[in-house]
RNA sequence: GGGGAGUUACCGAAGCGGUCAAACGGGGCAGACUGUAAAUCUGCUGGCUAUGCCUUCGCAGGUUCGAAUCCUGCACUCCCCA
């Protein structure tokens, strides 16, 4: 199957500017594909994941990657699917978030790969050197008015009325101006790194066209496009947000543990078309799962494949591991053979204590003052009941007796001791 | 300004002299079940050095062997009349 018709096979393309000719193009040679990145924080979520996945495969197929963050335009705001005018990040910010997803888009892409090494680049540093006449001169001038206001980031934006906050409805010349410095990005990549190819998100298909025809009016040789579909779930929402937020690609925003675990809870109606556009299992593999998913979907195994395969790309297989290890304790398995650092990372989110390690040996810690002492209980009376119903665990394991003391055999690892209350509910004693 | 009703545990709401740590419902917690935790069902739901003790029914006093319950004063809330 070639790249193309996988891209396809995968729902990975929306729209191209050439559906007849673009496959035989990119067997043709290896090209150069550019795909823009937002830096309205210093970390990306599963929103623009996509788009490093898609540059990902392009680089696998041999062509050059070019990952382009929007030092320039995140200054200006792309209208481009919002309702409302943005809010303008301070320079300072700006150069901050781009070195935060540099870092995170190596993971991703490979920069060291001879001919096909993939480039970053900031488009501030190019557009930052235009001054304002030069450029109402060379690039302004190539932009038809009528044909601006025909796109539909405009049109939607310009039927909305501003609704009496003085703020929203409507559109400020700023946001207006933007689809010009993407579209002088795509020249000048063209320029710089022969890049030919535009790929993004489907709201961006305005923005890609606007960047091929000023390459047309300022003599450059035909450029192409191509979107991806933007990733929803099967109820219209936005895939990568919860109600607690975005999930996040960097392990600091989004723990590992809670990235792995947003997709082993993505809806059996979404894991099909997840698996397909997110991971690179191959096609034989997804099928199976297809098929796997009819027929015994308890078993969730598209989930649990869906969720590896990301968490590994983007934390590694390390982080995997600790992940899956998190998952199995934290749904029951008895914890045992774990160091301090290790607990300390599955734990990571979990409350925690410090008493004196003294209390372990003198017998005067009592499950029941555990209990208490870590928070799992507001009372002593709470917490005999808790154990008295059998919902109070010491690493996992059930409590039997009321009276049981707490000693070092109950140690999980050097220092800690994890405690739980019904089913999900997990404080950490730390004895030093 | 005059008249009436009320104030109970996390919330709502019974109780109107002893058997009241206080019915019932919601919430919360736990258990069983389950596909990651939904639904359902069951139990628990003031504290403690615990077959007992202590604190809680707006606040402060009083009557009584005994008060959430009766009396007095105070505070707040709601309703009606001006």
């Amino acid at each position: 199957m070639s790249f193309l018709s996988d891209l396809r096979w995968r729902g990975l393309i929306h729209q191209t500017t050439n559906d007849e000719g673009m496959e035989a193009w990119l067997d043709e040679k290896p090209r150069a594909v550019y795909a823009g990145f937002d830096p309205t924080a210093d970390s990306l979520h599963v929103g623009s994941l996509l788009g490093l996945i898609v540059l990902r495969r392009f680089q696998q197929a041999g062509h050059k990657p070019i990952a382009v963050v929007g030092g320039a335009t995140g200054m200006i705001g792309d209208p481009s699917g919002k309702s409302d005018e943005r809010n303008l990040l301070s320079k300072e910010d700006l150069e901050k978030n781009v070195v935060g997803l540099g870092e995170q888009m190596r993971r991703f892409l490979d920069f060291d790969a001879g001919s096909c090494s993939a480039v970053l680049v900031n488009n501030f540093d190019w557009t930052g050197k235009w001054s304002y006449l030069e450029f109402l001169r060379d690039i302004g001038k190539n932009f038809p008015v009528n044909v601006m206001l025909a796109k539909d980031s405009v049109k939607s934006r310009l039927g909305r009325e501003n609704d009496g906050d003085g703020k929203s409805g409507g559109m400020s010349y700023t946001e207006f101006s933007y689809m010009l410095l993407q579209a002088y990005d795509f020249v000048h990549l063209h320029d710089q790194y022969g890049c030919e190819l535009q790929a993004g998100g489907s709201d961006q298909w305005g923005n890609i066209t606007a960047g091929i025809d000023l390459a047309r009016r300022m003599g450059r040789p035909q450029l192409f496009g191509l979107t991806w579909p933007l990733l929803t779930k099967s109820d219209g929402t936005k895939m990568g947000k919860t109600e607690s937020g975005a999930i996040w690609l960097s392990a600091e925003r989004t723990s590992p543990y809670q990235f792995y675990q947003y997709w082993i809870n993505v809806d059996d109606a979404d894991a099909g078309g997840c698996l397909r556009m997110l991971t690179e299992l191959d096609r034989e593999e997804i099928e199976s799962l297809d098929a796997a998913r009819e027929s015994d979907a308890g078993k969730r195994e598209s989930q649990r494949r869906l969720a590896e395969e990301l968490t590994k790309l983007v934390h590694g297989d390390n982080a995997l591991a600790i992940a899956q290890k998190a998952t199995a304790i934290f749904f029951g398995a008895e914890i045992s053979e774990l160091n301090d650092g290790q607990l300390n990372q599955i734990f990571a989110d979990v409350p925690s204590k410090e008493l004196p390690r003294s209390r372990l040996s003198d017998k005067s810690l009592t499950i029941i003052d555990a209990l208490v002492e870590a928070g799992l209980a507001k009372s002593k009376g709470e917490a005999r009941r808790t154990i008295g119903q059998g919902g109070a665990y010491v690493n996992n394991r059930r409590v039997e007796g009321i009276d049981t003391q707490l000693n070092v055999e109950h140690l999980a690892s050097e220092t800690v001791v994890v405690l739980r209350s019904g089913k999900k509910k997990y404080a950490l004693l730390r004895f030093v």
